[in-house]
DNA sequence: TGCATGACCTGAG
DNA sequence: GCTCAGGCCATGC
């Protein structure tokens, strides 16, 4: 069982589709823990940890900012994932992200 | 054992 | 509309 907050973050962001990103509260909130957003930024700082690759890429803060670029190897492999699936990226600021944004609540329709 | 910090969000002034 | 403060859980010294 994926109890542990970290396992879930992990499950949910690793399902966010190609060209798509999400946010720390949305996940947040989508586990039943919005205010515990910072915890969803600690798991992911954690991701490179786990066995299974997460995109953490493709989730941002709230305005669509890239604020842990500096947790990847490269400050700059952040936005060159992002572009790669043809997200802008412009000053670490994700261009359409209200666009590209992408609510895990649409898991459920694959969860049951 | 206790204080401080961290990839954040929400609410109130 | 913008700025300040509070809150959440876990990790580090």
């Amino acid at each position: 069982m994926d109890a542990d907050f970290f396992h879930q973050v992990y499950q949910v962001v690793r399902k966010v589709p190609y060209g798509r990103v999400t946010s720390y509260g949305a996940i947040a909130k989508y586990l039943g823990s919005a205010k515990s957003s910072r915890m969803v930024g600690w798991a992911l700082n954690k991701c490179s940890t786990q066995k299974e690759y997460v995109p953490a890429h493709r989730v941002l803060n709230r305005n669509g900012l890239l604020t842990g670029k500096k947790a990847f190897q490269g400050e700059k492999v952040m936005k060159e994932l992002l572009e790669s699936e043809g997200i802008s990226v412009i000053d670490d600021q994700v261009q359409d992200f209200k666009r590209l944004f992408w609510d895990p609540s649409e898991l459920d329709n694959y969860f049951e």
